[in-house]
DNA sequence: CTAAAAGCTCACATCAATGTCAGGGGCAAG
DNA sequence: CTTGCCCCTGACATTGATGTGAGCTTTTAG
């Protein structure tokens, strides 16, 4: 599968799966010519690497997060074990964020609410 | 109480506070030699502004959802409304993002935890 | 009165993921 | 062979909230 297939496969542009491979978040194997090709499994990965992204993740924590590439030993998987409890904790943190942000919404909802009927008993 | 107090009790940077003003975000009283004036008030409108911005909302929309210096009338509640329930299906779809992003992250843990087990089990 | 601390405006810098454009190959079908 | 489509690298642009610094004024404390 070329670039493009996984362009199609997975939403994600042309443009950033070469800076998901810059970053060291995702692996090619290049054709003689250049070209990356990549596997089935390679679907997953970047979809996991989307997920991960769009929970706010930098590249960069991604990266020490998932041994991708690296040999992985146990020196490194203790570490990166450190890094997703740390992740974990934000990424609870960051849910209980928007909760909050979301009731503080429904708030407001209910305020306005609350205005047009008074606003229309009252006689516009 | 000035720009600084205001800072100090929300943990505001002096230049986030003035950028909140800047985006109709926050209205301030002005001394007569120019200096922002905020009353007690004003505490909680920064902390709800911080709470939408660390929700993902960006300024703009912020400043459609929250009428803070302009008359309210009905037309711009309704639109307000409008604005604020697509608001509230994002920040459902991001929560329910954040929480997929921590059951992969999850699996992710566990899979290193077996890795780590077997390792120490087949003698490092 | 004087010096320090805090405010003001304006402007430029930063970060991170992505868009976009340019210039140049590779490969398949007519 | 040539036309068209996909790929490559490299570079610059973008967006949004915030940092930072300069140059200057106001307020406060000693």
């Amino acid at each position: 599968m070329r670039i493009g297939d996984l362009s199609a496969r997975t939403g994600a542009s042309r443009r950033s799966l070469r800076y998901y491979e810059e970053q060291g978040l995702l692996v090619s194997s290049r054709s003689p010519s250049g070209q990356r090709h990549y596997e089935d499994e390679h679907v997953q990965r970047v979809r996991l690497v989307q997920a991960f992204l769009a929970a706010g993740m930098s590249s960069g924590t991604i990266a020490e997060m998932t041994p991708c590439m690296a040999e992985p030993n146990e020196d490194r998987a203790r570490q990166a074990l450190e890094i997703m409890s740390r992740e974990r904790a934000r990424l609870s943190q960051a849910i209980d964020h928007l909760a909050a942000a979301r009731n503080a919404l429904d708030n407001l909802i209910e305020d306005n609410h609350a205005y047009l009927a008074r606003s229309a008993q009252d006689g516009s």
